[in-house]
DNA sequence: CCGGGGAAGTCAATGGATTGACCCCAACTA
DNA sequence: TAGTTGGGGTCAATCCATTGACTTCCCCGG
């Protein structure tokens, strides 16, 4: 800035003053400031403007999940794509970890608050019983909560969230008018917020309609557990005749497993995908699958943060209802 | 900081050196100051650290793939989750961007060297004639090369890559041996620098063996295109009895398609997947697939960059050959 | 008893951008 | 003509940690 301050014959205040479109200077100033600094391809140091109290430019983003459970899921890059655009536009960075559990996380909050590293966070795969909204909450640190149910013990947070149960019910619709009675719920983790939304919609939409062959197993999300499920519940005297998968890779497995075991596809057992990917059309049958943006999730969130930096209040937004794709791996239970 | 300097009753000078680990302060005094800053949660504020010429604490990490392609890849995740691992270690942060292009990611380059924003950064998916390499080496950011080869032009960088070449001739080898002498390759992208070497490889393995039905046909790496290029081969009058995938996620599609084509595998055509990941064992026949430990990959490169970052010399390392796993998409060619 | 030397600290400058306080001058008003 | 006003700028302090230069004080040797 000094340089750009010699060059252009005025001050340094005169160049900050010009370059941040703030009045104190004539626009022929401002012209000349702004040639010389383009030529000299100079931007603000992120440091220094930050000391200045302008803030870090960046938002964290914590993945707390075990490196191996992380190879497959192609929520994540897409949510965090989403997250990109909205976040390039202003020019934000984004810090970006990967931790082994949500202590791990805790901590790193922690630290990026005292080091004033980042002006908020995303947090995500929400809990029941989770400590982070209450720290972040406590830090004062800006952030969004994405797949929480709205909780309204901390103010401070905005939520953006799809709904869980809305979207559970239509597919136990779809397969109860299809003729299921006995269907299995092979669900995800089950500390999570939304696989325990899921599990509890599921009971009462089962109870609703008088069905007791109905229930949920929890799982790691894992090819190898969702495998083990299905090769168990299908081992039944009675076994199942439709499964939801909590996300596409166990329903892969399922299906794989399914058809092995001498389960046709779907005329024997239908399957759902609790996540519509490429994966779901590069099997067959192709599988039928709820479908969500999860891009335009990570925009919404991320446009969320943005507003919240900016002075905003905290909101719970909604994002559409997931929609059942139906394809070719569901149908009419046997005998219906 | 002068908080503590005035609970501890000493000058933040003291303060810095006693944290710091310098000497001019005694144990004694080093000891009280250090529990002060423990006690208020203190830790330096990186931006303040940096204008004093400490760096960033951070490097770059810019993935230039459209968003749709993003998906289904394992590979990018296990590679950050082991560059993480090292990064943490010395709390180092990732600032991660997602481009269009690798035009974009050169701008990036350019905005962060300009703001100060990381010390350094590490590239993936080199290609031939990449513009990057040299826009680094003339910013002087440091960084490695992830998966290029060895470049003497550019003496500044660091490279860490795999032997694409060598594993390319040990697959080739595993078919010939099976009397494969038909093999199409189902490249990736054209402009990458390891696709290159892989058709190349091939190319020469084939007319070192006299063979004249091999071939590499480039694609983007998507399911679609996979499944597309299996349909034209196989329906080829005298189509290959061996293919080779550049990555999981066509692999897959490509046997699902085979397979509907009425190919059975592997009697009528084997297939080698460039990628083990879960989704080879996912589907049956279980793919036989070129396996390389990605997290490691991540973890070497990362090394590589913080020994550059410590003021050490830019070296080329290569990690282990991927090795062939057989599985059961492969098999002896019907008739040899 | 004095000077040299080292351990333990303090002072103040530094880095880059922002910003409140102030200055100068031309133009306009009474 | 004196006084006011406002546009166009400048000065210097500030944010926070680091660091080279300097000061104190104590101990030891001569």
């Amino acid at each position: 800035m000094k340089d750009i301050a010699q060059r252009a014959g005025v001050s340094e205040s005169a160049v900050s003053f010009a370059l941040n479109g703030r009045p104190g200077v004539s626009e022929v100033t401002r012209d000349r400031v702004r040639r010389v600094a383009e030529q000299l391809g100079w931007r603000p140091s992120t440091a220094a403007r930050q000391l200045s109290g302008e803030g870090a430019a960046t938002v964290g983003f914590v993945l707390a999940r075990p490196a191996d459970t992380l190879g497959v899921d192609s929520f994540f890059l897409q949510l965090v794509s989403g997250i990109q655009e909205v976040l390039a536009e202003r020019h934000l960075g984004l810090l970006f970890q990967v931790v082994e559990d949500v202590t791990d996380e805790c901590a790193v909050y922690r630290r990026w608050w005292a080091e004033h590293r980042v002006d908020g966070v995303l947090v995500v795969d929400p809990r029941t019983d989770d400590p982070r909204p209450g720290l972040l909450d406590e830090l004062g640190l800006p952030a969004v909560v994405i797949g929480g149910a709205p909780d309204e013990r901390h103010p401070g947070l905005s939520t953006v969230w799809a709904d869980d149960a809305g979207a559970m019910a239509s597919v136990v619709d779809e397969l109860y008018r299809l003729g299921h009675r006995r269907i299995v719920h092979i669900a995800g983790l089950p500390g999570l917020a939304h696989t325990e939304r899921r599990v509890r919609t599921l009971r009462a939409e089962a109870e609703r309609r008088g069905l007791t062959e109905v229930e949920s197993v929890t799982t790691d999300y894992s090819d190898a557990e969702g495998a083990a499920v299905t090769r168990r519940v299908l081992g039944r005297p009675a076994p199942p005749t439709a499964l939801i998968y909590d996300n596409d890779v166990m329903a892969v497995a399922g299906v794989t497993t399914a058809t092995e075991l001498g389960f046709s596809v779907p005329a024997d057992v239908s399957v759902v995908a609790w996540e519509d990917s490429a994966l779901c059309r590069m099997v067959r049958p192709w599988l039928s699958a709820l479908s969500r943006d999860s891009v335009e999730f990570g925009r919404t969130a991320a446009r969320e943060l943005t507003a919240l930096l900016d002075g905003g209040p905290a909101r719970t937004v909604r994002v559409p209802v997931p929609q059942v794709i139906v394809r070719e791996s569901t149908g009419a239970a046997r005998g219906a």
